[in-house]
DNA sequence: GATGAAGGTAACTTTTAAGTAACCTGTTTA
DNA sequence: TAAACAGGTTACTTAAAAGTTACCTTCATC
């Protein structure tokens, strides 16, 4: 195994569609909401730039995490909501959130309002 | 749900210990090989600046994923492994690595020479 | 006819991550 | 005695990601 190889490795590319910084509470969303308009995911997330939500979603729909749904019409109604392949993600996601239970618990405890979270 | 609450979640918490441009692929190399020199590590890993894998080795071990053995003597020789924790991470990694197989064939098919590949 | 709605874009700045190059440590070997 | 070894550190540069502000559209309402 050399770098040029793992680049295109399985788990280098999975990191790759979840990295960056408002992707995972986009996911996050989706999978409790299944459609959400932009700008109320915007005012979900109170200290995105409009800006960067829009390019993470951008980037999420080229890697057809996500599908965006335009009404025609005024104002604008533009609807998110998750893929298949992104809802494929659930259980890998699911996965990771147990692992921080189980063996980062000091840091996910500083979450104070406890609740159980399911991503499948 | 809110953006704060979101933070301290173990989604979050977890992507962000593997969030590091060098990260996962030092987590492939100790998956296979459970022991591995500072120097070896840095000449399998051919483009990245020694500072850097040396920032993300230190952040991977305050996140108490691997484990730094240090022998005393000259030359020096440190020795890294995965820790317990780390050990933990191999069943989520596994299910992002399968989901993009499954997902992202064309991504990952870049890579010519597939081969089984492992993390458990 | 100005204002506000939703979903953008454009130009620019700030922050953070990653990369480069030179240097340091003592022991061994040439 | 000078170079090589392994594992660093320091000071500095570059590139990439995120953030800020202002502006655009087109229709409806004040």
């Amino acid at each position: 195994m050399n770098y040029n190889e793992f680049k295109y490795c399985g788990l280098n590319v999975a990191l790759g569609v979840l990295s960056g910084k408002w992707k995972p509470v986009i996911l996050f969303y989706l999978f409790h909401q299944e459609e959400i308009r932009f700008t109320e995911l915007w005012r979900a997330i109170p200290k995105v730039a409009k800006k960067v939500l829009l390019e993470q979603l951008r980037q999420m729909e080229q890697d057809e995490l996500i599908i965006r749904d335009e009404k025609n019409g005024f104002p604008p109604e533009v609807w998110y909501r998750i893929s298949e392949k992104g809802k494929a993600l659930g259980p890998a996601l699911a996965a990771l959130e147990s692992w921080a239970n189980e063996h980062a618990a000091e840091k996910v405890d500083m979450l104070k309002s406890r609740r159980k979270v399911t991503l499948r």
